[in-house]
DNA sequence: CTGTTAGCGCCTTCAA
DNA sequence: TTGAAGGCGCTAACAG
C-alpha cells in the first residue's frame, strides 16, 4: 500500500484538494454530502495527512522534545511514561532523549529537537553546563523534577523533604545519623539543617559520596563498598538517600555483612518507585502525576501565549511513605 | 531569539540558499572559501536545518516508531534505551508509544506513525488484533520480541527456554512443577514437552493464570494471592514464571505465607531484570542488545532495498542465569 | 459553499 | 562553481 496524499483523495472523492482540507480539520460550512463522500473515501483508504507537511504549513509540530539523565531508576520511567499521556490527551507527541547525564548529548538532544521543531522542550538539567545556551532556544523550555531561577521549573521541595526525614529520625530517637548521595543538596541541607536545631550536628564523615557517573545499581554498590571497607562499626544508626536506588544497594551491602535493617539502622530513601517498594524500604513519595500535568500546562501556556512574563518555579509537598525500614531506635 | 531558515543564512553569508543547502550536507563542488564562510555563519547563529521541511522534500524522516506494550517491566525499558541508542548511531530518532496492551491504543499509535512519516516501525504487538491492517501499512514493519510469521520478527527461542528450565528442575531432583503467566504459550510448550519426555505430566491446575490486563506489580500479586488462597498446601516444589514481575510477586507472595525460597520451592524466573538480579531469583536472560541491534539492521535493510522479499524470523538463544532461588531438592 | 493560488523550508535539477 | 526555479503535502487567504 502506498502513501496517499490530500490532492488523490480529492481526486477520488471528485473535489478540491482544499475541501479534503476542510473536512479533515472540522472547518464548517462544508456541504454534508461532499463532507461525507469525503470521509468515506478516507475510511475506506486509510488516509492519514502528512504531518510533516502540516508542521512547516503550520509551523507547529505538537511535538514535545522531552530529555531526562537515566532511565535506571524507575522514577523516571514513570516520569516519561505519564508525560506521554498526559501529552497525547493535549494531541501532543513525545520526543524522548536520553543525555545519560553527558552535558555534550544533552546539548546534542537539545539541537535535535530544534531541528525536529518541538514546539516545546521538557528536561530534567544534568548540570548547568548548558543552561546559557539553552537559555537562547526559540522555544519555551520548562525543567522537571529540579527547580533553577532561570527557568519555569517543576519540582519537589526537597528541603522539606530532609527536614521530614531528619524529623523522623529525631522523634524515632535516633542520634547518629549518615546520608548517600553525589552532593550536598537541598535535601542534604533540609537534613542536616533539622538536626542542627535540635543540637545534633551531621558529620561529614558520615556522608557517603556516590559518583556522579553512577547510575546504574552496579556502580552504586562499588561506591558503597568503597566505603564499607573503610569502617570497621557503622558510625550511625539512621541513613537518608538520595534515591531508592542507592538505598536498595545499601541495605544489600550491609545485610550481606549482617547489619540487620531496621534493628541495627534505619533507612529512608526516595521517589518511592517499584524498588523501595519492593524492598519495604521508607521512601520520600514525590506526587508524579500532579507533577507532570503543572509542568505540561506551563509549556503549553509558554506555547501558546508566546508572551514572556518572569519564570516560575513551582515546589511541589513530598510525602514520607512508611516502609519496615525505619522504626523506633 | 528566533528560529533561522537557510535563506536567512544565504542573505547573512552572501551566497544563495542552495549554496548553503549544499554546504550542509557535504556536498562537493563548493568553493572552500565560500563554504567556510557558510560554515562561520552557521556557527555563529547556531542554525539547525527544519527537519519537517526536509522529511516532507525528501520523503524520509529518518525516525522510527516504536511501539510497546507497558514499561511496568524494566526489560522494555532497557529495550527501549537500547533501541534509542542504537538508532541515534544510524541517525535515527524514536517515536515511542506505549499500548498498554490496548489494541485500540496500538493501532492509533500506528496510524500516528503513518502520519509522522516513520520511515519504520518496531514493535511488540499486544496481540494480533491489528495484524492485518498493520500488514497493510506502507512502511516497513518489524516485530520485536516476539516471533510471527507473517512479519519480520525478532525474538527469543521461548521453547527452548522452557526446555531449559525443565532440564533444570529435572536435574536438581524436582518432581512437582507449576508455572505462572498469562496463558500457555511456546515457553510453556518447552517446559511441558521435556517434563513429558522425562515421563511427568505437567498439571494444569498447577498453571496460575495471571490476566492479559494485569501488568502491574499489584495486580500481578492480586491474582497470586486469588490462586494462594484457593489452595491449602503449594502443590509443587518447583515453578517457572512468564517474567520476573511474576516470579517476584510469587517469591513474596509465598514468603509472608512462611514458605521458604530456595528451601521449599525453586522458582526461575523470566528476562534477567533488576528485578531478578535483586531479588537474587534465577532468571532466562535474554540478549537484548543482540536483538535491538538484529532488529534494526532488518528494518533499515527494508527501508532501504524497498524490495519484497520473504519474511525473516529470527529466534535467539536464551541463557540461564542461575541464583539462590533455584536449587537441588 | 467550493475551487484556485501562494507559500511554509528545503533539496535538486537545470541553466548560466 | 553558483544561482534560479520547481515542487514535496498541506493550510489559509482570496475569488467566485
Amino acid at each position: 500500500m502506498k502513501k496517499l496524499t490530500m490532492k488523490e483523495i480529492a481526486k477520488l472523492a471528485n473535489v478540491s484538494q482544499s475541501t479534503v482540507s476542510r473536512v479533515i480539520n472540522g472547518k464548517e460550512g462544508v456541504n454534508e454530502k461532499l463532507a461525507k463522500r469525503v470521509l468515506d473515501v478516507i475510511n475506506e483508504v486509510g488516509f492519514v495527512p502528512n504531518k510533516a507537511a502540516q508542521t512547516l504549513k503550520q509551523n507547529q509540530s505538537y511535538i514535545i522534545g522531552v530529555c531526562v539523565t537515566e532511565t535506571y531508576n524507575p522514577y523516571f520511567v514513570e516520569l516519561i511514561d505519564t508525560l506521554e499521556s498526559v501529552a497525547r490527551n493535549y494531541g501532543y507527541n513525545i520526543l524522548l532523549h536520553n543525555s545519560k547525564r553527558n552535558p555534550i548529548l544533552e546539548w546534542e538532544s537539545m539541537e535535535n529537537f530544534v531541528s525536529r521543531q518541538v514546539d516545546g522542550i521538557i528536561f530534567v538539567p544534568t548540570s548547568d553546563y548548558n543552561f546559557e545556551k539553552i537559555r537562547k532556544l526559540p522555544i519555551p523550555v520548562v525543567i522537571v523534577t529540579q527547580n533553577h531561577d532561570e527557568f519555569d521549573s517543576v519540582g519537589l521541595d526537597h528541603y522539606k523533604a530532609g527536614q521530614m526525614v531528619a524529623e523522623k529520625f529525631l522523634f524515632a530517637n535516633h542520634t547518629t545519623f549518615g546520608m548517600i548521595g553525589n552532593k550536598p543538596d537541598e535535601k542534604f541541607f533540609g537534613f542536616r539543617d533539622t538536626l542542627a536545631e535540635n543540637s545534633f550536628t551531621f558529620e561529614m564523615d558520615n556522608y557517603i559520596s556516590i559518583q556522579e557517573t553512577s547510575s546504574n545499581s552496579f556502580m552504586i554498590r562499588k561506591d558503597i563498598e568503597t566505603y564499607l571497607e573503610c569502617i570497621t562499626d557503622l558510625p550511625f544508626s539512621s541513613v537518608f538517600t538520595t534515591n531508592d536506588l542507592m538505598a536498595m544497594e545499601f541495605v544489600k551491602a550491609i545485610e550481606e555483612r549482617g547489619i540487620k535493617v531496621p534493628e541495627d539502622i534505619s533507612v529512608i530513601g526516595f521517589d518511592d518507585t517499584i524498588l523501595s517498594k519492593m524492598m519495604g524500604i521508607s521512601s520520600i513519595h514525590q506526587p508524579i502525576e500532579e507533577m507532570v500535568k503543572t509542568t505540561m500546562k506551563i509549556l503549553l501556556d509558554r506555547i501558546e501565549n508566546k508572551v514572556s512574563s518572569s519564570k516560575i518555579q513551582i515546589k511541589l509537598e513530598p510525602t514520607l511513605i512508611e516502609r519496615k525500614s525505619s522504626r523506633l531506635k
